[in-house]
DNA sequence: CAATATTGTTACTTATAATCCGTTGTGTTT
DNA sequence: AAACACAACGGATTATAAGTAACAATATTG
């Protein structure tokens, strides 16, 4: 089993950074696109927010992928 | 594609109100499984609720899915 | 080096998620 | 009918997610 010592938050963070480093965008202009502040959004990815299911569809959408693909890991 | 007029909200409580039909377990002995409130399972079932990501996870578990799994049709 | 872009963090307010109490309605079983 | 199980709803309170601002720290580039 991976991760079993991360929270899931911590799991989401580094998710959404990988597939956002993949798409060539910096935190600030991702926060940009899917209209969420630069700094929240960086606090998400550092895995310190209990982000909900509406902004979780939000960076899902503004990453261009399903929440299932997002989730495929855990 | 589908359930373009729904909201991610009330897709969630459908996707977790079937699967825990399936279970055979009630909204209550559910919610008590997983030690969450009755009443705030039940508006989550019913749409009404933006829960987030570890009450999602807390859902995920009790429900014997990963959350792939639980977002499968998203 | 300086200048710029990017990320990290702290602290704060406000919006709302989450919890807790009860009540109401509905179906079904006896 | 009563008794029971289950689900839907309301209101009030508490905990915390969401959103914002200022600034620090760390790359990256010229």
């Amino acid at each position: 089993m991976k991760n079993m010592n991360e929270t899931v938050k911590q799991q989401f963070g580094n998710r959404i950074q990988k597939m956002r480093k993949e798409s060539g965008l910096s935190q600030e202009k991702f926060a940009l696109k899917i209209e969420m502040d630069r700094t929240y959004y960086a606090s998400v990815e550092s895995g310190k927010r209990n982000v909900s299911l509406e902004n979780i569809k939000k960076i899902a959408d503004g990453l261009g992928v399903s929440l299932s693909k997002l989730f495929e890991e855990f």
